[in-house]
DNA sequence: AGGTAACCGAGACGGTACGTCACGTCTTTAC
DNA sequence: GTAAAGACGTGACGTACCGTCTCGGTTACCT
């Protein structure tokens, strides 16, 4: 599942058009437009609606009517973003899988993309709906390529057959959030330390 | 550092009293156990200083004078239980040591505290000036104990000697507060293979 | 001039048809009845166009495409019921038609048809064209009808040769609508003083 | 009653103050000038609450927290100020006071207050609570005044015995509101033949 | 019989204002 | 000199309607 298809828009169906005026194709791209620009300066929570509606040259209505909230607007701003489609390259084992996926984090987080990524995850927290749909949009895909992977390492031995599945995949993914979210910036000896200890960790 | 320590308040010297109504211990404590008690029905983000100072009968300002912001007080209601305190056993090797801190930790973050801790880090993200401190009052402690137990593994053969601390300390760590952000409990099977996946991880 | 003709619909000519799909006389009148009905729930200012359109199951364009306004819709609502109509009796002489035209508005506007007009005329307060056309649908032909009584009156030496005609029709109209707009219902008193102190007012 | 008495603010007794920061002078006056300086410019219905708080230089909150709505900061700014006070001159007889009670109408209803006035009013139907309080604010102390005129009246046997008191209130009041809210203005002819149809209305 | 013009419902659009909430500050009286 | 009480300016919230606009579709006249 690609981000851009968490938006109900996408799934229209061409041949039955309903009733009403249409949606505007322009308001909806100047709405994450202007949340992009925006969350460029300032953080999520200095970010206020009004201020979206604004800059994109848009009724505040017409984002209520499409969005729930701040928060599902800027998660839509952010990962419908191409750079954030997690499109992962052919492997020739597990391992280089699980390392492809950890590179492709690295690269999609690092600077401003990872300061809005742990503010949106951080906004989450306290709204189970939030967290729900953060997992849909942007987690998810994720697990499932590392799921395949991993698996696919049970399978070929090349990982411990007692592994499960869920607790490897915290383990590969959470280092990466943790120091998103303690302030860290990445860097060479982490991007470079964290595959070979999860290799070990889940060699077989 | 002590979690109480963050207060200001405990600062002050009993035996240089100034003239004047004195500070009131009550107040002080009225408005702690107050926010706890409004973060078991509720989320840090529901929750309002006006909220605080009502059910604590404490005007406003005697909240701000002594907390800079609601995110403080909060911080500081949550980590100055007891709770929290972060005393860990004798232990016969580093990664006893490190099993130790995160059982400890399994324990700290199951259940209401572990959402609270969540929330709190969660709003933490997008101020730098309250992540710094949730750092100290918080992670640093955690930090400082697997920083010595990893040190003592290198030394004593049973890590490998290339293994950088600050990635290693991230990688023993994340995994809790990644199951706890992305709104997944601990379970038998986490708190079982993640120190084993770490032990082979660090292994020399 | 009879209320129904406040409606450009009535004006159409016959003969000269134009092309196109004719006005629905169905949407036409489920407008002003649903607009009816909604009045006797709420105050004009709370219904709304969209309210009218919902019920009266109609576009909300079919209703700006007759009416210019919310205030324009209530007013041929309210007005273009036959209950409304001023078809006065023959009277014997002057003041016998004033005290009939009396009698019709207490008729009239007793009841919530009453506060549907008091409502009516405080809308046109502040709103120079709502209120011409309030004047020309309602009004005009009330004071047509007196002018011709006092008129009349003057003529036959029932009434003061020096009287002003649009003074004395104020004077007459005045106290049924002040009663209405000060929420005082109308009484057995006030039906019966009102015409006879009217008499004596303008008595020769 | 004066119509500043409407304001609590009035009843505050000097020597048993309440804790707490006392009510703004400042921005009380500041919100009522802002709205009167705004209905010279405008008809009520296009003044908003955000307008009068922004020319006002004040929080719309402290809008609210004196005020329940619009309507009552406006009837506040209006009828507050030292020309709608409804003192009359010592009078001879009945008539004579009933008549300047009735000039004094025409002076203070003459021109933009009037309009002001009828919008008010316009704006208290529909509203049972607003119509109240303009009853009580504006109209209850020309009730009081014509009602001791006419009681006056009726002893000394200048006006009839049979005389209802609202009646003749209703007679007395509702020409020059009416022509208000008619859209008419005053004129020479209105302002004397009016009084003269009323003694003769009353006359014993 | 076909074209076409005006109508219709549905409903999205850019706006304005609403009344509420919480923020963090300020200004009193009471202790 | 600190506390409580509570008013203050600020600014965002999410909602309700406004009056306009754009769709797909209908209807009845006028060739």
């Amino acid at each position: 599942m690609q981000p851009s298809e968490i938006q109900a828009y996408a799934d229209a169906e061409p041949q039955s058009r309903k009733a009403g005026r249409p949606r505007s194709e322009d308001s909806h791209r100047a709405i994450l437009d202007a949340t992009r620009r925006l969350l460029t300066h300032m953080p999520v929570s200095k970010i206020s609606v009004e201020a979206i509606a604004k800059k994109a040259g848009v009724g505040k209505t017409t984002i209520y009517r499409w969005w729930p909230n701040k928060q599902a607007v800027v998660m839509d701003a952010v990962f419908s973003q191409p750079a954030f489609h997690n499109i992962l390259p052919a492997s020739a084992n597990a391992f280089e899988g699980i390392q492809a996926q950890l590179e492709k984090l690295f690269r999609q987080l690092a600077g401003k993309n990872g300061r809005m990524v742990s503010e949106i995850i951080g906004d989450a927290q306290g709204d189970p709906e939030a967290l729900k749909s953060l997992i849909e949009i942007f987690f998810q895909q994720r697990y499932d390529a590392l799921a395949r992977y991993i698996n696919e390492g049970k399978e070929s031995a090349e990982f411990a057959k007692e592994t499960d599945v869920e607790v490897a995949i915290d383990l590969i993914m959470a280092p990466v959030f943790f120091r998103l979210m303690t302030g860290q910036d990445f860097d060479q000896t982490f991007e470079s330390q964290i595959p070979a200890m999860i290799r070990k960790a889940l060699a077989a």
